[in-house]
RNA sequence: GCUCCGUUGGUGUAGUCCGGCCAAUCAUUUCGGCCUUUCGAGCCGAUGACCUGGGUUCAAAUCCCAGACGGAGCACCA
């Protein structure tokens, strides 16, 4: 109806003011993103940006933010994203060899495919060519203060008597540092900026350090001289023709950092994007892969896919589709606050995807069970979808008994309606089928409950945030295969993930 | 301590650059109503926000100043 009015009215001013109606609806195109515009997106050939993750864990649903964005802004430029692995820690932030493919994995999930993946471990040599170069252009010194030396004489603004030393030496010890004759902590190669710049952050900072762990990709094992993140990022992001940034504002004074390094060799900086944190509400487990690991390892979470942790792997086995997670993401912008994303707008989302493929089936959680009296009929056959007839009802056999919630059972004398099935009165501990007309519902007085036959019934697991929930589900359960989504009825959403020979496993979507 | 950045309903967001059409958009949440053999869907409706104080102006969510609150960086982490 009101789409037709809607028609009606644009007809109506197609006719009246064509001119106008073009305008408005031009207007309307632009307004079809909910992103706000890259900066200066016009003026270059091709928008090109990059997701750089840390591969050392599977990703938070936080982490979902960077693919959404990016790959949304790919789509609606026309544009180019490329993943960037910056494993240039193979200590403090050690990779995870599995992450690497696990982090694709997420990607796809989410709905996008990078147009180019790379590692910076693959890139090390160059790093170090660039490196050679900026000292050639005096842009960096060897220096072997100690952090805490280095740091008192920066926030003093002075400069350490490294500063000055000859490009040669600063080659011949730079090419040291690469060849691994120096241990972890005694040299660094730092970039020259401005040792009394106002921002503290800003003076002098680390390029090149030493690291005597080998990093654990077979490839990348013999180097020891590795790059910062400022560095690399920076080299690469210019390297791979980045025109975009799009980062956490952890990362605000890198770009400051990065243009002194840009500005020697005289390219020009990429436009940038910072967003806030993401928190996410519903869940007690922090949102942080260093967390979430330490409680996997301690045996409070089953795994990454646990559904009590904050992982896109739980979203996903739960049942939560990657568009829905992507459009949530859209949603919070690309401001510089931190911002608290609801999951119920993630299940709402959700809810609209997977809410018309969903069928209808009966799961009684805690079941209480009540004997039958009064010959009901012998078997129920409810719709498997309400709004789709043609899909066929399934067949409940009734037995002698059913099992209803423990909240559900009525008070004596009081009637109930089995759904599917009829009115009961429940009578000397019996449920006595009345055989009352759908009317009596109608009318407000019988409250509708869901059932399972007391005999004939699938032992159920139902995972959720919080914990297992254990009941049983009509016969047709069994038959379902993994990953389809169903409703239970006046329970919520649920993703079947596997049959055992004990009971059936399913995972909690949302309400 | 030094340096950046931010603050619109419960949550997120639009609007802020270029002041008026903003008694402020959209979504979600919450609460009602209708419908429905549903916790779902659909339809209708309601509640609910411009951090504070000054200033400029005919006019301020929007510009200026001060303050409060919040966040980030000052790592040989990313």
């Amino acid at each position: 109806m009101n789409a037709l009015s809607h028609e009606e009215r644009r007809d109506r001013i197609a006719e009246l003011a064509p001119d106008e109606l073009a305008e408005i609806e031009a207007e309307d195109e632009e307004d079809e993103w909910d992103l706000p515009a890259l900066p200066n997106a016009e003026d270059v050939e091709e928008v090109r940006m990059r997701c750089a993750p840390n591969p050392n864990g599977p990703w938070h649903v936080g982490h979902a933010r960077m693919p959404a964005v990016i790959g949304t802004y790919r789509e609606r430029y026309d544009g180019w994203f490329c993943v960037r692995f910056d494993d240039t820690d193979p200590e403090t932030k050690r990779p995870d060899l599995e992450a690497y493919d696990d982090i694709l994995d997420d990607i796809e999930y989410l709905g996008f495919e990078p147009d180019a993946v790379y590692r910076a471990s693959d890139r090390v040599e160059t790093y170090y060519e660039h490196a050679r170069e900026l000292i050639e252009l005096g842009g960096a010194y060897t220096c072997s203060c100690s952090g805490e030396t280095f740091s008192e004489l920066k926030n003093d603004g002075e400069a350490c008597p490294h500063r000055e030393k000859d490009v040669a030496t600063v080659q011949e010890e730079f090419e040291a540092m690469v060849e691994g004759e120096y241990d972890s902590g005694e040299m660094v190669l730092r970039v020259k900026t401005d040792i009394d710049h106002k921002n503290p952050a800003l003076r002098d900072f680390v390029a090149f350090r030493m690291i005597d762990t080998p990093h654990p990709r077979d490839v990348a094992s013999e180097y020891r001289c590795w790059p910062m993140l400022d560095f690399q990022s920076g080299i690469d992001d210019h390297l791979v023709g980045v025109t975009h940034i799009i980062r956490g504002i952890d990362l605000q004074d890198s770009a400051k950092k990065q243009r002194f390094v840009y500005d020697y060799f005289d390219w020009e900086y990429p436009e940038v994007v910072h967003w806030g944190h993401v928190q996410l509400d519903a869940y007690d487990v922090p949102m942080s892969t260093s967390s979430i690991k330490e409680l996997i390892d301690a045996g409070d979470l089953d795994g990454w896919d646990d559904p009590r942790a904050p992982t896109l792997a739980s979203l996903r086995r739960r049942g939560i589709r990657g568009d829905a997670i992507t459009d949530a993401m859209i949603g919070l912008g690309t401001s510089t606050s931190n911002v608290d994303l609801a999951m119920s707008s993630i299940y709402a989302n959700n809810r609209e995807l997977i809410d018309d493929e969903s069928d209808r089936y009966f799961f009684v959680r805690d079941g209480t069970e009540i004997p039958l009296g009064g010959s009901p009929p012998a078997e129920a056959n409810p719709p498997l979808h309400p709004d789709h007839e043609e899909r066929g009802d399934r067949a409940i056999p009734i037995g002698d008994a059913v099992l209803v919630e423990p909240a559900d059972v009525p008070d004596r004398e009081e009637r109930v309606w089995l759904k599917g099935l009829g009115c009961f009165q429940y009578t000397r501990d019996t449920l006595q089928y009345t055989g009352e007309s759908i009317d009596v519902v109608r009318e407000g007085d019988v409250d509708v409950i869901h059932w399972v036959p007391a005999d004939e019934n699938v032992p159920l697991r139902l995972r959720t945030m919080e914990g297992d929930v254990l009941g049983h589900a009509e016969p047709g359960v069994a038959a379902l295969d993994s990953d389809d989504t169903v409703q239970f009825v006046r329970v919520g959403f649920a993703r079947i993930d596997r049959h055992e020979d004990e009971e059936t496993v399913a995972y909690f979507t949302h309400p």
